[in-house]
DNA sequence: CCAATTGCTGCACAGCCGTGCAGATCGCGT
DNA sequence: ACGCGATCTGCACGGCTGTGCAGCAATTGG
């Protein structure tokens, strides 16, 4: 199996093969009559430029690596449909690394990023190893980080902090008082700064807070954490989880296994609005995160990274806002 | 910014380029020492293989395109998460194409895929159009598409019509007999498969079966599907629905809206066991489909065909299995 | 000790493209 | 008619690699 090579094409056209490569390279200069004779024998024989052996001579490809674990889940998965989308609009090709359980698996993908000269890496989530950002480094490819404060990388970071405050301040004035928080014990530094941050909120206003993990941040981690906290000690009436997942897990056991009400007996709130929130049987007051939004920075990085190399690290940030549902009302 | 070329490794190591060449090519023949000096020069400089380049020679890279639309909803997600994990796995690097809506987008994509020489492309969902498979087939793509019965092409199909029969069955031996099945307007192949096949069931029984579509197969299309089947007509007492999410939006309204019971009033069987589907508040009784395993065969249908490339189109059969959970009680 | 085989190595070529440079063509003003 | 500038074209080079082929050293067998 051959492809069609610009040769072939020029042959057929009568022109050389560098008026083939003009033809196809954006502001190079052709006529428009041998422009015109070149597409038709394109079109004829169906040529396709070689992106590898541009790729070659330009030292650069289209790749743009997605680092994420478990991409399949809750707000992940809307964050990388919509970044993938987003850089197929940019005209980059996304490489989805679902990066397993394993180190060596993560580094394996970069390798192969790096030898097929992807333009950036985009990391989504997980902590990768020192040695990521060491390699990343040290073979100049730019790297953005998402919801993560890594410093030698251009990032994009929700309001983690302000939100986790806000969500303290709305429980307290509405005269919630017994509060909790329901993180996970491999959280990723958003998760923690949240909980971290609700915490210090709810201290600064005087109010002690009962903190519950799930092993994952998921509707099972959601479960058991629920369980620990209503199983033992005072029971709380404001719980704001970690994301979305954690307080549905929270919401099915504090109503089926405890038979309370939310939100009159606990008021729940919880982070990403993914679309489950909106379901009639949750109804979850939620802080709202807009994939497309945060996609749409992170592309805007890699533009002003590619066109500035030497600038000074980048930070952009999205703020989230607070959806009021059923499970917590206004006060 | 120069990346490190195989010629300054050579020169470190004090070989000819060939060498280099053949330390880093699989099954070529290099004596251990030199071998070992060319590992320690490479390992100093930081030198990657050029795949770019590697791939011109060979006229083939190793990038395989995964197609599909709204990759981020349900049983999507999973399949796809699946599949780039198998990818990686095999050494194949995952492209995502996120078709947006318009078919102009999925067709440049595909350009961008011939145009880096990717070595095959796997469609998940959405219908390309007759162009997509023609380009595909005249650039010598090879084509693996999931759930969908396209002759062109390598196939692994789900026994939806088997599984549709079954739940007919059931809900017949069950006593219920105001049989409904839920399915969509804009429904894909597989979709509309079950729809189909689970009213032929039926009505070979000699049962009668209301039909309802949703706009899409989600959530939101089963809210409207279950509304129009309850507030008019004869009211169904068991319900198949195409996929879990259809059935997920289904059982909110039929208890929330209309105050019924699942099961008692109305059984509920879904499609696909997505993790929503064992979330306490659904409990859903549905047919399970492991990504894992759909993805498997994916991708041994590939390397079957990379291997042959002549052989004839090959089809594999993955067969859903029914999980009794609340909705739906084993008969 | 010599011949034959084996195992490596380096040369040179092929694979496909973008682009600087010099030459060719063309239009235009005088 | 002629000169000049502008526009386009083709040549040749460079980018990085895999591999056939011939040569070389080393090992083995007699």
């Amino acid at each position: 199996m051959r492809f069609v090579s610009a040769e072939q094409v020029a042959k057929l056209a009568g022109v050389s093969r560098s008026a083939v490569s003009r033809t196809f390279t954006e502001g190079a200069s052709v006529a428009p009559a041998t422009r015109e004779k070149v597409l038709k024998a394109a079109e004829e024989l169906g040529y396709h430029v070689n992106d590898l052996a541009r790729g070659v001579l330009l030292n650069q490809s289209r790749l743009v690596g997605v680092v994420a674990t478990k991409p399949e889940i809750g707000f992940r998965a809307h964050l990388t449909a919509a970044l993938t989308k987003a850089l197929i609009r940019r005209g980059s090709i996304p490489v989805l690394i679902n990066t397993g359980e394993t180190e060596e698996e993560l580094l394996a993908a970069q390798k192969m990023l790096i030898g097929h000269r992807a333009e950036a890496t985009v990391i989504l989530s997980g902590s990768p190893p020192e040695s990521f950002f060491e390699l990343a480094q040290r073979n100049g490819q730019p790297l953005v980080v998402i919801g993560r404060a890594e410093p030698d990388a251009d990032r994009v970071l929700a309001g983690n902090a302000e939100a986790s405050r806000e969500a303290a301040e709305v429980f307290i004035s509405a005269g919630r008082r017994r509060l909790a928080v329901i993180g996970s014990h491999s959280a990723t530094p958003s998760i923690a700064e949240r909980e971290n941050a609700f915490v210090a909120a709810a201290h600064a206003a005087g109010c002690e807070v009962r903190i519950a993990h799930g092993r994952d941040s998921d509707y099972d981690g959601g479960i058991v954490a629920a369980r620990t906290l209503f199983s033992q000690g005072e029971r709380p009436d404001a719980i704001f989880c970690a994301n979305d997942l954690l307080a549905f897990g929270a919401m099915d056991v504090i109503r089926q296994e405890f038979s309370l009400s939310v939100p009159d007996d606990v008021a729940l709130i919880g982070f990403d609005d993914v679309p489950e929130a909106a379901w009639l049987s949750y109804g979850l007051t939620t802080f709202r995160q807009d994939p497309a939004a945060i996609a749409a920075r992170a592309v805007m990085l890699l533009d002003r990274r590619q066109q500035k190399p030497d600038e000074p690290r980048a930070c952009e940030r999205v703020i989230p806002q607070l959806v009021f549902r059923k499970s917590f009302s206004r006060p």
